[in-house]
DNA sequence: CTTAAGTTGACCATAGTGGTCAACGGAAAA
DNA sequence: TTTTCCGTTGACCACTATGGTCAACTTAAG
């Protein structure tokens, strides 16, 4: 049995972020939690504590997993690929955690010292993202640089297809093997397209 | 000065995209439309009518915006750039369309007569989109199949990324231009990397 | 002047809001 | 056994917002 700070903690990441600040409800949350109204405020005090709680708890997750997170290989394709991967397995292991902090970012009533701390986080997690990575074996026929937001693009626009047909219910959790061994051929096939020969 | 109805549908569009049908709240349309409470009652009976109301104008706009549009490029890469200035173009006629409409698709109080609407219109809007299209000059070392996925998502992705700097209001939309003819040099980049040389 | 369509906003019962607090249960300490 | 103490409960509070109504008002046409 998870500790009821968790449990109501994950029950406030899927409220505030499907509501937003303001419209979010305590009681909703004390109900998806299955817990009682006093031991919500017993915890976080107010509803706004426990909005500022759920900020923090994220971005330390968020910074936790990715230094945890090792990019290994150099080539850009791959580690464009491995960042996809580390974003999955965030999202697989703290569901709700990355759309409630994205959501956050765009609030306006966001205390600036969390918008600092994000802005930060992603400018250190984009230096290590690009820390070692070899665009030597891109084809040189092309310009670099636009064959490189290209594959981003790319990446980027699996996720979200992936994405939909999650929120649509059309992909089985449990066995996600076919989608990764598919997945490698269509990078297979990027690889021809973007690499020298 | 446009009329009254319509006044309240783009209104309602808004506050139901942002917040779900049972969340919106009709005080707020009627505020944001500049409206009295009667007048939305008089025209539309029931906050569920209003819904269902501003279903089918949505379908409707949806359906004359894509008829209207002539494809006319054969190449695939063309074929789905067109594709994206046609969702472009009606999200720029009509804000909170498209949004709306996605996130009433996922709703699973939605009737069902309209799920069938919206499905007729995938599949026909599908065949229309692939009409005429020409795959032959893709490269033919390579998976056809494959390089359109790909090709697809590059262009996804762009547009999710155009959709995310406009949500952080990082776009200027008085003058789209620069997009536009950066976009293009993407294009040609695109073209030689998946078209015969 | 009459009529009718369009529009208003105060008003209603009800439901939901963030937050409080006296009471409770159970386990460890005395 | 009794006392203490901490985590937990849920009825309760004042207050706001909800979807919806309706008698009264404005406006323009006949």
């Amino acid at each position: 049995m998870q500790g009821t700070k968790e449990k109501i903690l994950r029950a406030a990441y899927k409220e505030f972020e499907s509501h937003g600040y303001s419209l979010a409800s305590t009681n909703k949350i004390v109900n998806e939690a299955g817990v009682s109204k006093g031991t919500l405020f017993n915890y976080f005090g107010s509803k706004e504590k426990l909005y500022h709680s759920c900020i923090e708890h994220a971005i330390g997750v968020t910074i936790t997993e990715t230094n945890a997170f090792q990019y290994e290989k150099p080539g850009f394709i791959e580690r464009m690929y491995e960042l996809m991967q580390l974003k999955q397995a965030i999202q697989m292991r703290h569901p709700e955690l990355t759309q409630f902090l994205s959501k956050a970012y765009l609030d306006k009533t966001l205390p600036e010292k969390y918008r600092q701390q994000l802005d930060e986080f992603r400018e250190k997690s984009l230096n290590q993202l690009l820390e070692g990575v070899d665009v030597s074996n891109l084809r040189d026929d092309l310009p670099k640089d636009r064959m490189m937001d290209l594959i981003r693009w790319t990446l980027d626009g699996y996720a979200e297809q992936m994405k939909n047909m999650w929120q649509m219910g059309l992909i089985d959790l449990e066995n996600l093997e076919p989608y990764y061994e598919d997945f490698e051929k269509h990078l297979d096939v990027m690889k021809k397209l973007y690499y020298k020969e």
